[in-house]
DNA sequence: AAGAAACTGGACCGTGGTCCGGTTAGAGTG
DNA sequence: CACTCTAACCGGACCACGGTCCAGTTTCTT
């Protein structure tokens, strides 16, 4: 099982990974058919067998387990490499997302409808709603635990790149409206961390989400769906 | 200056505060005019005591110097003290804010309108946007620090309080959706992090923020209020 | 072969959180 | 009021984890 990585190359060390102030270019495919972008062999190994254990860390133990001590220990290596790597807790999580959701944006942006161009908008927004809800159910602990604290929640690359995605949605629908802070507001509806809440602890089926989903993307593109 | 404690009795330890189920009655009174409930003396001095120190070391140093340690320290006072009277560092932080949040339930709860009640649902849905929004433009640090991670974002007594009142004007409003889930919805526009990701690093002025959020009640009532 | 750039690993630090032996407030009793 | 008893409280030693640093090593280039 082999990932891509999203972290760019990186200087001495206390450079992680920029907040990409205007990710206004979706990425994809920039990085994509060369896995690893100009990484030393040795360097390039390791970060595998990083990720390989973190991943096995993930499927026995669970995300809580995935100490950065723990996954250098499994893989044999040490840990400021792990944190060379990866910047951070959260960018090797991330790192381990990275799989899924390069896939998840292929569909939305060159997929087959309704997801992918081709249907009308408002079509495409219900599908990317309940696509984001399914795929956040699987992978549920690990996007919570990916999640960064308070201050830069909002600033996550692949967050971004969603959200983004939504505004051109919105645009196409509601060109009056605000659409960047409107997509704002839409994709508070699927963060990981309310459909937790809402599922998990409250016992509200995924059903009830999707409904929900719907009928708010009909509020909002002006056709109230029973009055 | 002295503030309210939200903190019942605390049994031997490790049990710090519930999550609290289902908060369907709003509190407010409950323990109001008795600031501390059935605290030892010692204990009230010493909870006053650091009270008082994390909130000069707010106004001092920020936030982010409140350590637990340090709140120990400045209020001469044993660190497991801090953790046994606020259970841990998002609990010291809301306790911080205990004060202005009261003053702000009560404005909504029975203040004057067109907060308070007396004005129609939708006026109040409004106006509670837009003090929502000043009152997180302020405290914003603090309200930052007092986020906990992920998992436990929406299980914060206070943001309960705060979300079901705009469920109870979102049912008077639009008795035909899902109200709960839209209240959700609505409140994710006034999170703190988002507010700061916004307006800090993004430079959107605070008007527009209000702006939109008058707009999203319009649409969320049905009323699209340019198309 | 040799030099430079990049990588490595583990010692180190600060912080949040836990634990438990010692202390004290304050109610009950005479 | 003095004494005693107990539950509550206190404090600081202790642990785990995230994150930093830098001396030593490895890879790649020329």
């Amino acid at each position: 099982m082999l990932y891509a990585g999203l972290m760019s190359a990186i200087p001495p060390f206390p450079t992680p990974q920029e907040p990409v102030d205007h990710p206004e270019l979706l990425q994809l495919g920039s990085a994509m058919a060369a896995d690893e972008p100009c990484l030393r062999a040795d360097a390039a190994r390791n970060r595998a067998r990083l990720l390989e254990a973190a991943a096995r860390l993930v499927a026995e133990r669970g995300a809580d387990a995935v100490t950065m001590e723990a996954v250098a220990a499994a893989a044999s290596v040490g840990k400021g490499t792990v944190f060379r790597r990866f910047g951070d807790r959260t960018g090797l999580l991330t790192a381990l997302l990275d799989h899924s959701e390069k896939k998840f944006q292929a569909a939305f942006l060159a997929g087959p409808p309704p997801l992918g161009p081709g249907a009308p908008p408002v079509e495409r927004l219900r599908a990317f709603g309940r696509a984001m809800l399914r795929r956040s159910a699987d992978e549920l602990d690990l996007q919570l635990a990916a999640e960064p604290c308070a201050p830069r929640r909002f600033t996550i690359p692949a967050r971004s790149v969603l959200r983004h995605h939504v505004a051109v949605l919105l645009r196409q629908i509601v060109p009056e409206a605000d659409c960047e802070l409107l997509s704002y507001t839409l994709m508070g509806q699927l963060d990981p961390a309310l459909i937790h809440h809402l599922t998990s602890q409250r016992g509200i089926p995924l059903a009830r989400l999707e409904d929900a989903w719907i009928a708010l993307v009909d509020r909002v593109a002006g056709a109230p769906p029973a009055g």
